[in-house]
DNA sequence: AATGAATGAGCTTTCATTCAT
DNA sequence: AATGAATGAAAGCTCATTCAT
């Protein structure tokens, strides 16, 4: 006979009973935050679905009844993920600027959703281990990118037209170049960190890296070949 | 009578009876090459210690025995990952050129390794997710880097001299650049090319893109403040 | 956002959306057809609740509603497969034949209702590996099957009497002759088939142990002790 | 701090830690006899590992090293448990008999080894339930088993030669009609017991039933068709 | 009477690691 | 120095069942 606290008539060491959410679609987004961050944290393999139930007001059943397994749910948080980035992007109005102050202004929002969202850079990068797989096998992940290249290409056009541009290049280059530059400082940044012992978190660092990067996307777009 | 495993006669968990190689430097050394395929493939969780005793002549106990844990393998194999890019990189001899061609060299050459070598970039993205920690650890991987920058701050230097180049920035900032658009085409392919529908690995999308990427380092470095 | 099932778009556990068919006894039949494929299929451990509910046009829940539990459920898919042969075993209408042809006409109906319902076989072997505590529990089944053995006992009198039989066996143990040559056949049809080469389902090889059964049979009824 | 007990520095409440048994072959042995009991009264899909693991003097991990899979112990266990009969069947010396003679001990001896074997009986029953599949794919079992079909070739070719055995028919369709009679009464002991209510168990019955199954073949065999 | 949503308990299996010589 | 055998701990997942209206 073990002994049961009189409070909840559970052994004292059991789990604490999770109390039913009553709102299934606030208990899945739950599931679905927690578990951008364990797998951000730790990786599709490395991620424990014990550990997201542990930071869930759930449990390990739960999480299978709403996403039917691990790599499902890693699916899920991954589009969630890329839909963040993208959402923002299109609210840009890049339109109602000159060409150069818009790919500034392109740049300089990609550096700081970067820098402001480290968990989607890891993602990414995860993502990219695992060769893209959940990638490819989503329709969504590709359909809400789709608009990230016609912003380029839009802004792209215009600016060759006004003769600002001077390099008539393909707009997945150009978002390329700008990604790289944005996504490895952050996917990056502790080894590039420890390595060369630069803190890539120091304020002033970022704001100089900031201005460097987006002016030499500026700088090539606008120089001859 | 036989148990187990029908195919092999051996019990589930023996690896195929291994051949005494009797080298065990040779030996260490087959095991670093094959943990370094199976990290780079899935990762520090994801690599499987059965999976390398596997692809090796040995057994998964003398991987204990020559490394004492799979993440001290881990680290041992970044180890050698990151000793592969430094060695080369000291012998380019940029001394010899001027500064622009230098720089120029300089790009291409880390284009042309993080191209031919997607498995270290792959382990460092990896490493960048365990938060660095075993390059924290490691006065070798620390080490082996640091003479990196020191060409980059040496190029930097004389091209600031001889007035080539305009902008006397931080030499972590040029060498993050670099590595930033050399190492992004790389780690982040797979999404890239799965999401623009482009491919990467293209002859041609990847000279124009290493010419991209050399141009604007170049023109930036180059051109005044 | 719709997380689970990409196929269904519902939770995993849920079936997919049932009619509501408002003829709970049409529904109450539906369910026990079904399940008794299910159990015949899988036995008892083996059979689900899940794949029983995924063949109806109902739900699992509904499964419970009106069933209470799985056991019950496989109780009552036991109770109808008994019923199914003795009331076709009690329409024979043996009293009209003579002795011998009256034996032979039961052996081969035996035979052939077991050819004819492998499911019942096989829910009766299942049942047996359950030590028949179902059957010892259902008043029902130990009903149905009391006039079985009448049927043989007032033939094995009649013969008697007649002196067409000459030997005074138990009722009992006549039955159990009949029973397991033509129960056998069906039940270990798959590992003797396997074993001995010989496919039970070859309708000569059938007609030939028919045959042979039944003469056995008769020929061992109709000499003397 | 948990309180342990002194004697084995365990927590009172911890499974007794399994000694090293140092005779791996013993432990298997173990654990396909409690195996062999633990699928003969639950099936494959009923019987636990969990229940083997407690009833040997192993752990389930020990279960899983030896035999890999729960399917591939329950294969192993129904290998021997046919190996069982076969090996005693071999040694009957059924050719220093008249061939009545011989028949009815053969008969005999199917009878008395089911009686003393009903572990083999539901292991088969269960084996049939799964379509026999293991069966199929084991080598082992269909060589074990041919020689039985030989000594009933054998025996039947010697009695017929002698012109003692009247009925040239397939010695597939003597073995069948044995071992269904033999099987039969094990197999279905607990429905026909219960249904008809009579205690198979009984030895008066027993051997009333031996005598009956006996006389019934050798009669069969040695009348004219 | 009928049912959608939720879940506790326990399953098989995996994996890095240590035991013992 | 080298290694075959063994293993603890936990992981992902399944299943019959109950909650709550």
């Amino acid at each position: 006979m073990k002994p049961v606290d009189p409070a909840t008539n559970l052994p004292p060491d059991a789990a604490p009973r999770p109390v039913r959410s009553r709102d299934p679609e606030r208990t899945k987004q739950d599931i679905l935050d927690v578990a951008t961050l364990e797998f951000a944290a730790h990786g599709l393999a490395g991620g424990r679905v014990d550990a997201i139930a542990a930071k869930t007001q759930t449990t390990k059943r739960m999480i299978y009844y709403y996403f039917e397994s691990k790599e499902n749910l890693y699916a899920l948080v991954l589009e969630r993920a890329y839909a963040g980035i993208r959402r923002i992007e299109e609210h840009m109005d890049l339109d109602r600027l000159d060409p150069e102050t818009a790919l500034r202004r392109l740049v300089e929002f990609t550096f700081d959703y970067h820098e402001a969202h480290p968990e989607f850079v890891r993602l990414v990068a995860i993502e990219n281990i695992h060769n893209a797989e959940h990638v490819k096998a989503s329709l969504a992940v590709r359909e809400t990118n789709r608009p990230a290249l016609m912003v380029v290409k839009h802004l792209l056009a215009r600016g060759l037209q006004e003769g600002v541009f001077k390099r008539n290049i393909d707009p997945a280059d150009l978002h390329l170049m700008i990604s790289a530059l944005c996504f490895y400082r952050v996917s990056n940044r502790q080894t590039f960190g420890t390595i060369f012992e630069c803190d890539l978190n120091d304020p002033k660092i970022r704001e100089r890296q900031r201005r460097m990067i987006t002016d030499s996307v500026a700088l090539f777009m606008m120089s001859a070949d």
